[in-house]
DNA sequence: AAAGCACGCAACCGCCGTCAA
DNA sequence: CTTGACGGCGGTTGCGTGCTT
């Protein structure tokens, strides 16, 4: 198949675009919509491709993008995501109102990454350059969790994408508010088509989020249950995140405790061997992203730690080691101390636990704010 | 003042998946 | 089933700007 050469025409331009050629676009689309991107740039009068002038609306013209300077709040998101997520840009945009993909990864790659970098943090990894979690502290297993958390977030990221497909086709989904970078022009409903759902995405967030929260109650008499988990924490239980896939059966996720206090609607875990692993909740979509799995990855591969072929779990429960824990810990310190704004000297590599380490209340904003961003989801993310 | 350099960001490139004919 | 059009996405490039020497 010879592949088509639209941008390759010769007596289009490149480069720059021109404030006319703004003026124009923005016209056409406001009238008619984007419709065909390949025959807009004739009939708006552009000597662009349709590739450029799509690039164009959804980078930079598109009325519901902000610019400017990434709040605090927003550099903590795409930390966040982009440890579970990797490079999804895209998905982690749907994460963050009126900002772009592209917008993200250029804040990416000239900032976040510098920062993370400069503070000894592998950014692709997110795990410290110097052999942090080396062996013989559990800190290993805790880091090859994380990843295997991550491995299972991206499974679950195409389940859900494939969920937004087919409830495109059946079920209109009028969601005004998203702005993810995929959104087509929202100025005109004539040729354009609603964007998808944002992704139901942050389950694993919420788990972390778990552990966060049991990590700052240990020795505290506050609740800090979340206001928007359906989970009960028990007071001063440790509530540790499990997420476990039987084989050939269903993914769940689910919290331990260390009291065994059952939410209605869990289940009985078939891992209970060691008195802590009592209660498991089941995903809604246990059946799409079991599809998932069974499609694209072998469990096997994933789990190394599946001894039985039966189940494998990420997280660690009921240890005073916690490596989830220590992690979640390390980045959150990150994501909080680590701003532009108002913590450069955090980032010439000083020691962080004295500017932050007892900031938990800032953390714990953080995680609420994050997790308010999941549930503020049009979707209704059915999760948990 | 001017040259060199580093940085940030808009834009491009190429690959991939989806869908209709 | 094949083909081609189309749009989405992530990686990369290159230009403009500000800073340093």
């Amino acid at each position: 198949m010879v592949k088509s050469q639209c941008c390759e025409k010769v007596g289009l331009k490149k480069g720059p675009w021109t404030p006319e050629e703004d003026q124009k676009l923005l016209a056409y689309i406001e009238e008619h919509g984007h419709g065909s991107w390949r025959a807009l740039p004739a009939r708006a009068g552009l000597q662009r491709c349709g590739k450029s002038c799509r690039l164009r609306w959804t980078n930079y013209l598109r009325p519901d993008i902000k610019r400017g300077k990434f709040s605090l709040q927003e550099e903590q998101t795409i930390i966040q995501l982009h440890a579970l997520l990797g490079n999804r840009w895209s998905a982690i945009a749907t994460h963050l109102p009126k900002r772009t993909d592209n917008e993200i990864k250029n804040y990416w790659n000239t900032h976040l990454k510098k920062r993370l970098d400069k503070m000894g943090i592998d950014p692709m990894t997110h795990k410290p350059k110097a052999d942090f979690f080396g062996s013989g502290n559990g800190h290993s297993k805790g880091a090859a969790n994380l990843n295997h958390m991550a491995q299972w977030e991206s499974a679950r990221l195409e389940a859900e994408a494939r969920l937004v497909r087919e409830s495109k086709v059946t079920i209109p989904s009028p969601s005004p508010n998203r702005l993810g970078s995929t959104g087509s022009a929202q100025v005109s409903n004539k040729t354009s088509v609603a964007p998808p759902p944002r992704p139901q995405c942050l389950d694993v967030l919420k788990a972390w989020q778990g552990v966060v929260f049991s990590m700052f109650s240990a020795g505290s008499s506050d609740s800090l249950e979340s206001p928007t988990s359906t989970l009960n924490f028990s007071e001063n239980a440790l509530a540790l995140p499990l997420i476990g896939v039987q084989k050939n059966s269903t993914a769940t996720v689910g919290f331990a405790t260390n009291n065994a206090t059952c939410n209605e609607g869990t289940i009985a875990s078939e891992f209970n061997s060691g008195n802590q692993f009592e209660c498991f909740e089941k995903l809604n979509e246990t059946a799409q992203v079991k599809q998932n799995l069974d499609s694209s990855m072998e469990l096997d591969e994933i789990n190394p730690y599946a001894s039985d072929n039966n189940a494998w779990f990420v997280g660690s429960a009921a240890n005073e080691n916690a490596p989830m824990g220590n992690i979640i810990e390390g980045l959150s310190e990150i994501l909080v101390c680590n701003s532009d704004q108002d913590h450069n000297a955090s980032f010439a590599g000083e020691n962080i636990n004295d500017s932050c380490g007892g900031n938990l209340e800032e953390n714990r904003n953080y995680w609420d704010s994050l997790l308010n961003l999941v549930d503020a989801s049009p979707t209704g993310s059915p999760v948990f």
